[in-house]
Order: C-alpha cells, then sequence, then structure tokens
DNA sequence: GGTAGCTACTATGGCCGATAGTATGTCGGC
DNA sequence: GCCGACATACTATCGGCCATAGTAGCTACC
C-alpha cells in the first residue's frame, strides 16, 4: 500500500475524527476551508479511497455516507509493518525508533507491552 | 521522504549489505542479474538517491564510490517516525502494530526496552 | 593522440495524485 | 407528469516521481 497522498490524507483524517460516515458535501465543507475545492474533486478522491479499501460507503437517501474501514491506528499500524517489511531487523530497527523517542512516551510503550506480556503468559 | 521506488530500494538493500563503498558497475552487476540493465540507469539512480541525501559519494580513480549515509535500521526508523508523525495516538497505533506482531518478536522488544529503561535510569 | 571508462545532462514513458468538467440519473415538488 | 437540484460515473489534464537509457564530453592510460 503506497502512501496516500495530502489530499487523501487530509480526507481520511477527517473522517477518522468523526464517529459518523460522512456525505462529501460535509467532507467538502471542513477539508475545503483553506483551500478552495470542487465537489466533485472530493468525490474522485473518496471514491478512490474506496476503490483502495480504505473507505466504505453506503447510500443514505441520493448519496454516499463514507467511512473509514479501519481506525486510524490499525491504519497507522500497517503502515508501520509495511515499512518494517523491508527491514532486515525489525526488532533493531524499533530499538532504533525509540532511542528517538521521548522518554516517557518509551515508558509507556514498555508499560502498555509488559502489561500485554504479563496478560498472555 | 517520500518511499522509495523498486530499484532504488534493490540499490540501497545491495549497499546496506556491504560493508565498502560500491562502484556503479559493482552495483549494476549484483543489482542487474536478474532484470539487464544499463549502466547509465544505475548511475542515474544512485545520483538521486545522492540528491536526496541517502546515500554519501567519493571519489575513487576515475568513479565515484557510494555508500549509505545511515544505516539500514537507522532509514527504517526515520521511515517509521514519518509515518507516525501523521497519527494522533502514537503509542495507540504501535500497540497495535505490537498486537500484530508474533509474540517472541514483541518479548525481545519488551526485554530490549527494559533493559534500556534500566540504563537510563 | 586515441581509446576506454566514467560522469553530467537530457529525454521519454508510465503511474499516480490533484483537480475538475460533462453527461446522466433520480427524487421531490408543483 | 415534468422540472430542477443534487448526486454519481466517466473522462481528462497536469505535475511529479520513478525507471530507463542515450549522448556528449572529460580524463587517464598506453
Amino acid at each position: 500500500m503506497r502512501q496516500l497522498g495530502q489530499l487523501e490524507t487530509a480526507v481520511m483524517q477527517h473522517l477518522w475524527g468523526l464517529d459518523q460516515p460522512a456525505l462529501v458535501r460535509e467532507v467538502l465543507e471542513n477539508i475545503g476551508h483553506h483551500r478552495p475545492l470542487a465537489y466533485t474533486t472530493v468525490m474522485t478522491v473518496l471514491d478512490n479511497l474506496h476503490s483502495k479499501g480504505l473507505v466504505q460507503r453506503e447510500k443514505v437517501g441520493k448519496a454516499y455516507a463514507y467511512a473509514p474501514v479501519s481506525s486510524r491506528e490499525e491504519h497507522t499500524a500497517a503502515m508501520l509493518q509495511e515499512v518494517l517489511a523491508e527491514s532486515d531487523d525489525r526488532t533493531a530497527a524499533l530499538m532504533h525508533l525509540v532511542g528517538r523517542m521521548e522518554s516517557e512516551e518509551a515508558a509507556e510503550l514498555l508499560a502498555a507491552l509488559s502489561e500485554r506480556a504479563a496478560e498472555s503468559s
């Protein structure tokens, strides 16, 4: 899964921020605040995202309502996994990443991992 | 930093596998085993990678010898960081990732993290 | 000085994302 | 029963980036 483009990302971010499926018009009005976009532009983007399996849609009256297929975190995790797949030594790469993180964040991750380890054993 | 293309990735992988700077010809002979590539194609790719700051080069006789600027793991970590930057909740995303990992690998990561936490405290 | 090897510059084709127009379909109201 | 508003589907263009490679020119050696 190739990385998303700018507009695609903006649209996904918006959809992830909602707990409801969104109509094209709705997305347009929220995304297009800064830059003026045509209705059809947003529609095309949503259609592309749908083709890529990133969003699902559902007829609501005449229009489609779009919603993300997976959560933002799941999607990020999938991207991460893909990046990691290119690595030889996944753990080493992750440790390098941890080295770049704030210690607070590292501690948080450590805590979460320990907890999970305790549960599974 | 946009994701690299196929050929670019192959070249980087080759360079990472060496402990010496490599000449264009050398890369060509190792990468071009499967698909036949022109000398200049490999050179252009290396030149692009150089422009992007991914490899450094050094004159050796008439030719340049190319070497990665950072290790494969550092590069992977940088990519990971970039993916994570798009996330709202980095730890949550990482935990989703961990959820997808083999428990063995998770344990390894946990061990490395604990060790690091012990050291820094 | 000519030849071989290397670099620098340039070019083309393909794919994809951004952007948007046109044509067509449908629902609601009069 | 038809019109208008709004939505979709299809199509198109443009720019960027990657893959691929050719040509021209420099340099070092024989």
